[in-house]
DNA sequence: AACCGATATGTCGAAGCGTGCATAACCGAA
DNA sequence: TTCGGTTATGCACGCTTCGACATATCGGTT
């Protein structure tokens, strides 16, 4: 038996609507901090521009929270930041999965590891 | 704000495939255990049996290990049985998801109800 | 031998998702 | 006022996934 890797997927839904929040929307958002702009976060993420940005319309539309904040034109054709909101969403989701990756593994390692070898 | 509930999809990856086992298979295994044929676990779970089928072969040959015994044929028709090798992966990932969910509720109390009230 | 219900597989079409492309709008700088 | 780089958005195409069909095979009963 080869060696197995852990693997999960995890995001928040509401009643009306799936995929509010996310591990892809939590990378896109922690990209675009870092990089000042939706354009270099999706080419970061390579992920397409039109996904980035639809992921981030969805996101605020559904959360019904400012995650950023954007603007078009000026010295460097534009910027997009992340708002108070949006860094706050970010560090609590980045502990919040950090946790469960902990467990994920520990729990790997209990019940599995054994049938693997 | 509306209420948010958590979700996750786990699975299992080797080098060489990325879905070798998962929830997906892990409820598909409990179900024709449940039901003693392929078909009627099919059935019960709201799912082709063409997938059931076809995810069935893949988790076998991934994993390498002989999940369940099929017959064809005889008095019901036929039926397919789970093996002690399938009997074993039901129950180790069955823990295995169990503390993963306890673990992403309580990480979700901690991090993440606060940003949601 | 005919029958019945389950396993075994290939195939085609629908749906969801993401990419690429095309086009606008925006605005500081040269 | 033209230029450049970004945000904004619709649309068509391709890929993957899954369901619905269509058969074929199997083997205990009748």
């Amino acid at each position: 038996m080869k060696q197995l890797r852990t693997r999960f997927k995890l995001w928040l839904s509401s009643e009306d609507a799936e995929g509010v929040f996310g591990d892809g929307k939590w990378r896109l958002l922690k990209s675009i901090d870092a990089k000042g702009s939706l354009r270099a976060a999706s080419l970061s993420l390579h992920i397409s521009y039109r996904k980035a940005w639809g992921d981030l319309k969805k996101a605020q539309r559904c959360l019904n929270i400012p995650l950023v904040e954007k603007q078009r034109g000026g010295t460097l054709g534009g910027r997009t930041e992340l708002t108070e909101h949006g860094k706050k969403w970010v560090e609590a989701y980045t502990r919040f999965r950090s946790d469960i990756e902990k467990a994920t593994e520990k729990a790997y390692e209990k019940h599995i590891r054994e049938l693997v070898k």
